[in-house]
DNA sequence: TAGTAGTGGGGTAATTGGGGGT
DNA sequence: CATGTCCCAATTACCCCACTAC
């Protein structure tokens, strides 16, 4: 179980893992980032970083199909 | 690198990828989704992902018949 | 301070999604 | 019933170079 309790830093991801997660380039996490279709922490340099409890949401699979059943 | 803490991530292959694996049209595979044959998981631009573990379960079908039993 | 990997931005080709017909 | 092919529109992938992150 992990220390969820007062996350002041909750866990950021780079568009290169979030691409990675979804399977995409990490320039169509960007162009996400920018159609406002996930929310993005800029650094002070610009880049990008997302939260990660909002990725895994998104990650969510459609209902598993039992088979043979 | 940062240690990948959830193994929740499993491997996701695309329609064209799974279509290959299958020898079928992408199309194909797309139906299987739709009848939820097969699980999916969408982009955020709505494109298809599969997971491989469960092509892979998919494909491995019936093992080869041993002849002279 | 320097070096390597990743990222941002723009532009273009390939793939994918959806409906309809064979 | 399941698959392959047609259409078009949208999304995604890969090319360049400059800058940031570590």
């Amino acid at each position: 179980m992990r220390p969820t309790h007062t996350p002041l830093t909750s866990t950021l991801l780079t568009p290169g893992e979030v691409a990675t997660l979804f399977r995409v380039d990490p320039k169509t996490v960007t162009r996400w980032a920018n159609a406002g279709k996930i929310t993005a922490v800029r650094t002070l340099g610009g880049h990008r970083r997302f939260v990660e409890t909002e990725i895994r949401e998104l990650l969510a699979a459609v209902p598993a199909p039992p088979r043979g059943a």
